[in-house]
DNA sequence: AGCACGCCGACT
DNA sequence: GTCGGCGTGCTC
């Protein structure tokens, strides 16, 4: 690399621009264009620059100036990565509102946005400089370990070589070596995405003509093979203008060698080029449907009322049709000349809906989600920047897709909870955010789902949301009827066996007769969710969490759900030697050990997190559950989101009591909506399903709202109770998580800061409190909430306060380890 | 994030 | 003494 400063050292009317990095860091940095390039810049496009000593990353510009900063002096970018920007300046404006809406910083916005490929940061590479001489008596212990694995490896990370020495700091020791000229050091930056290329054939001029041809061919007699070759290329080529390799070898069945003949001959000549990593060759004709009275009355409605309102929630039972409305909507807004954008949760991204979409949307259909590679997903990016993508379905992050002239961002199972991003900054809410980027774009969004969020259904009753119901199913296909079963009475009646109620298995031996298919609901992975001790009550807990280990029966081994820490299971007790282990509870792995007890014949599957590991785990229990392989399917959430299968007509939820009683102000709701839509897995054609719930309490409101498929009776005392207690839709929550190693620093901190928040806040801040899990990963946690009303003060100052508040408890001394994370919205 | 610098305890 | 750990501050 060559010494920017003295290359550029008599710049005069260079730009300066301003980047994001993709780095948690509280401000954007300011770089100096080289005036050469100062014509090639714009907002949006990616510059590869140097960060601190070394690092080099490939940031995007945020603005651009013409005069330099006054208190500093900028570095030069290094490089112009894009000839043409990756990000509008419309998705600009949605990361400032992402960074100050949920309190994070502009990098982490970029880290989620951009698919991986898109990011580029060097890496440190260590090699053996060629040119020293290495005496290696006159080496270190260390050297000579370093020198020797370089010997072997080739070249070295840096953490390859922490870990091979087994200690923290290196750097010295490497900055030592270079010096003494053994080793060199290199910024490497892998270009992460690359086009998928194919080799195609061409036949060479001279045989372009019919006369040509014939000499060719009488030419080959003499290689039968070679001459299939020649005689499926011309076959082929009558249909297809390009012919690849591999098609031909396909095709004809003749090998690589009879190609690589033809090719040293001088009949074909090869070229390489960039193709599509999504054929849709097969695009099928779109299977025309008729949307019903019913759903002709819901078009009609839902066009006239995104005239007035900007976002709508259409509430419609499960298998009303809804998908059906969608497509007819994007359609409408793809022949305005238009995009639009189907967001759906990450688990229900199935093939099932992926392929209905396909075959209305052809290859103007992308599909982007987590379990597609960085170079698929850098490719969905690509062609949505181009056009030629104008229909995207996709997870939460699609929403930062680069959409130009968004008309429609339908988000499907809008109450579902996974549309929250919790884990790395930013927490940011997919529905919200799609509604913010909907105002930007001048875009209408349509939120849809069986149980709305209390949320969306408290908005569209305000007005501040268009709204419309689907009520039948469509096809007129009964709701399910739901049978609650009482545990206790049950077991008084000697009725209960194992996990089992005696109506369920019945249920089970009936359907299994009529050759119909059951699925079975239970909340837990795992065997035995608790072990404990009979002689002193001591239960097994993992070393790094305070939660317990779970026993799994597959791997025989007790894991921990919140790190993934695995041991042997114990045999005796560790805190008093006895052996009367106990376990306690029940997971998907138990249930499915005991049916097998109680009922050896079926042929059971299992659906939870252990079972869909691999990239095609999840797909291959649905496809065998569909092609009638197993008679129930055991599973956990998993099960309840958008499958649809057609023999299904029993589902029995094993015990409902833990999602009820989660300590959670969403538990009535979340419980009401995942019963509600497990509940409609069952007879989705002409049969009408029947769903065994089982309970500890049968006379619950919610149970008995959901029996009632009273979904309005559930908004209504939810309503009530948001607004006895403050809590969302009336007031908005803000959390902070305080996480440290040390218990007593972590509670101290928390009261700091809470008492920080109490001056200015007064009662609208509760805790500090423990979460229900206090340490994970080591890391006791404390946690904050602020309760702010709607109308009285702004949000945004409330966030500002809380912001420089957290800055300046960090800048005091002795603070910086302490982890704070704020979640605005948590769910 | 990642790297340098400075302070401090535990070893040759 | 000095090596290596940890806390702090800074990066355009």
């Amino acid at each position: 690399m060559p010494e920017q400063s003295q290359l550029f050292s008599s710049a005069h009317s260079s730009k300066f621009v301003e980047v994001i990095l993709p780095l948690a860091l509280p401000k954007c940095y300011t770089y100096r264009v080289p005036a050469e390039w100062s014509d090639l810049i714009e907002v949006g496009m990616r510059v590869m620059v140097q960060f601190g000593k070394n690092k080099l990353y490939a940031a995007i510009i945020r603005s651009i100036a013409t005069s330099p900063p006054s208190s500093y002096e900028a570095k030069y970018i290094m490089d112009i990565i894009d000839a043409k920007p990756i990000v509008g300046p419309d998705q600009l404006q949605l990361w400032d509102w992402i960074a100050s809406y949920y309190m994070c910083s502009l990098g982490d916005v970029m880290q989620a946005a951009l698919p991986a490929a898109l990011k580029l940061a060097s890496e440190t590479k260590i090699t053996l400089n060629a040119a020293a001489e290495t005496v290696k008596e006159a080496l270190s212990e260390k050297e000579y370990l370093i020198i020797e694995a370089l010997e072997v490896a080739g070249e070295l990370k840096v953490n390859d070589i922490v870990k091979l020495l087994g200690q923290k700091s290196v750097f010295p020791l490497i900055k030592e070596m270079f010096e003494k000229g053994y080793i060199s050091i290199a910024e490497e930056i892998k270009e992460r995405y690359k086009p998928k290329m194919r080799t195609f054939l061409l036949l060479a001029e001279l045989y372009q003509d019919a006369a040509g041809r014939k000499m060719l061919l009488d030419s080959l007699n003499r290689a039968p093979k070679q001459q299939d070759a020649v005689l499926g290329f011309l076959q082929l080529h009558k249909t297809t203008a390009e012919i690849s390799r591999q098609t031909l070898m396909e095709v004809t069945g003749c090998g690589n060698s009879s190609i690589s003949s033809l090719l040293e001959k001088g009949v074909f000549v090869q070229v390489e080029k960039a193709i599509s990593r999504f054929d849709t060759e097969e695009l099928l004709a779109a299977n025309e449907f008729v949307l019903n009275a019913e759903q002709d009355a819901a078009y009609e409605s839902i066009q006239q009322q995104l005239e007035l309102k900007d976002t709508l929630l259409l509430h419609g039972v499960t298998a009303s049709g809804k998908t059906q409305l969608y497509i007819r909507l994007i359609e409408k807004v793809l022949a305005a000349g238009k995009c639009a954008l189907y967001l759906l949760p990450e688990i229900a991204l199935t093939a099932q809906i992926t392929a209905r979409l396909k075959l209305h949307f052809g290859n103007k259909l992308g599909v982007y989600h987590s379990k597609f590679n960085d170079n698929e997903r850098a490719e969905v990016w690509h062609k949505v920047l181009n056009g030629e993508f104008q229909v995207v379905v996709g997870a939460r992050s699609s929403v930062f897709l680069p959409f130009q002239n968004l008309g429609l961002i339908v988000v499907d199972e809008e109450h579902e909870n996974s549309y929250k991003q919790y884990d790395p900054a930013p927490r940011y809410h997919a529905r919200d955010t799609a509604i913010y980027m909907a105002y930007i774009q001048k875009a209408k969004v349509l939120l849809g789902s069986a149980t709305p969020s209390v949320e969306s259904f408290y908005n569209a009753k305000a007005g501040k949301y268009g709204f419309v119901q689907l009520l039948n199913r469509y096809g007129d296909v009964a709701l399910p009827e739901i049978q609650l079963i009482s545990i206790p009475e049950e077991s008084r009646k000697e009725n209960m066996f194992t996990y089992f109620s005696g109506q369920l298995l019945k249920g089970i031996e009936e359907a299994v007769a009529n050759k119909e298919q059951i699925i079975l609901f239970q909340n837990r992975r795992g065997h035995t969710p608790l072990l404990q001790c009979n002689t002193c009550g001591f239960t097994v807990k993992c070393v790094n969490c305070d939660v317990s280990m779970t026993y799994h029966k597959s791997s025989q081994l007790m894991h921990c759900h919140y790190c993934g820490h695995v041991e042997p299971p114990v045999k005796l007790c560790p805190a008093c030697g006895q052996p009367h282990i106990e376990s306690k509870g029940f997971g998907t792995e138990r249930i499915e050990e005991e049916l097998e007890i109680l009922m050896p014949t079926l042929r059971i599957g299992r659906l939870d997190l252990d079972a869909a590991k691999g990239k095609h785990g999840f797909d291959r229990v649905i496809n065998a559950f569909e092609a009638y392989e197993y008679d129930v399917l055991i599973g956990t959430q998993m099960v309840a989101k958008g499958l649809d299968f057609s023999r299904v007509t029993l589902i029995g939820i094993i015990n409902a009591d833990t999602i009820i009683n989660f300590p959670d102000f969403r538990a009535y709701e979340r419980a009401y909506a995942l019963f509600s839509q497990v509940s409609g897995r069952a007879g989705r054609r002409l049969k009408a399903g029947k769903v065994i719930l089982q309970t500890y309490t049968p006379k619950h409101r919610v149970l008995e709202q959901v029996v009632a498929h009273d979904y309005e009776g559930m908004f209504m005392t939810e309503v009530t109770e948001r607004k006895n207690y403050l809590y969302p839709p009336f007031y908005r929550l803000i959390r902070l998580d305080i996480k440290h190693t040390d218990n007593q620093v972590c509670y101290q901190a928390a009261t700091q800061l809470a008492s920080t928040f109490r001056s200015q806040l007064g009662g609208r801040v509760l805790g500090p409190e423990p979460p229900l899990v206090g340490r994970v990963r080591n890391y006791f946690i404390q946690t904050i909430t602020l309760k702010i009303e709607r109308n009285d003060m702004s949000i945004a100052k409330v966030k500002e306060f809380v912001r420089h508040s957290i800055l300046y408890f960090q800048a005091e001394k002795g603070n910086s380890q302490v982890r704070i994370q704020v979640d605005v919205d948590p769910y």
